[in-house]
DNA sequence: TATTGTTATACTCTATAACTATA
DNA sequence: TATAGTTATAGAGTATAACAATA
């Protein structure tokens, strides 16, 4: 806030580092859903698919437009990651018999089981983020992140990914 | 890692929170990215805007080719981020005298005075994001994902959101 | 008439490839 | 021939609007 410019006139390399909090939460969790996003690409499958999935596991047998609703995501965009994942065989649509405009959604057993990859690579990806720290430096970091997270109001498990903004823009 | 599913069978509301801190990351990563993009918007910047300003700012007079490297961007990129910065009159190409093929990248006037606001805007950001923490909270906190960021090899002052993956993908 | 799922369309971001001017 | 910047083009992701089937 104090000092301006800093002026490094080194010749290469990007410019000074913001060494706020903020800043570097910004730029980790990028990073950590980049990780994410290549780890889960070798089931084939994106960060999107991921939350479908888990979505649908834990409550199987709702609609597609509930599922939108739950994801803060448009009814239209459901049709083109469930058409995805139907394709694979990883969930399938039942027409309802009680209202036969919708489709319960399901996971396949073939998606449970691809869910359980999910998991293993998650727990791998936890564990290579935080290498740097040890178990107690581990809890607290989860600590003071479950307080920031809480605070600001953000909805336990949808990570912000999912959002209502046009063009996928992102910072 | 062990129990498996979980089945938590309520009817509204998305599926249970992963609790990992990688995940917490992201989530949180994610929001403060759009919180920041959203208020920097009030400037008619984006977030890439910001770091094309602040890479200029650190050292004026560099060629768009060594901006992209910098930035990890493709040089094509530069042209229509730099585009956009010079028609809003924040910077200016200067063609350079040594080699006709370069433009010298400098901050106008008031390119100086929009990033002395951005300044502004990132303090109040950080503590907007932080305020669930107080002082002792956020030094403990900054300085644990300091570690994680410098084990993760990640460049301080570039984050990720730089990068050359097709289509803009995200997680 | 209202709602579910769907299709058609458009827009943004970003990369790759081809091109121009300069060296 | 090689390099800096540019333009043309393409593709992914996502939203909005119009539409068909069902209620």
């Amino acid at each position: 806030m104090s000092s301006e410019r800093q002026a490094v006139e080194e010749p290469g390399g990007p410019a000074p580092a913001p060494r706020g909090a903020a800043f570097l939460l910004t730029q980790l969790g990028t990073h950590a859903a980049d990780r994410f996003a290549t780890r889960v690409a070798e089931l084939g499958l994106t960060p999107p698919d991921i939350g479908l999935l888990r979505t649908i596991a834990t409550r199987p047998g709702r609609s597609q437009r509930a599922l939108a609703a739950d994801l803060g995501v448009v009814p239209s965009r459901v049709v083109a990651l469930i058409d995805r994942l139907d394709g694979k065989g990883l969930v399938e649509r039942r027409r309802s018999t009680e209202d036969r405009r919708n489709h319960e959604l399901h996971l396949s057993a073939e998606g449970g089981r691809v869910l359980g990859e999910v998991w293993r690579i998650a727990a791998a990806h936890e564990d290579d983020i935080l290498s740097a720290l040890d178990d107690d430096q581990r809890a607290r970091l989860t600590e003071l992140l479950g307080l920031v997270v809480a605070q600001q109001g953000l909805t336990p498990g949808v990570h912000p990914g999912y959002r209502n903004l046009p063009g996928g823009q992102r910072s």
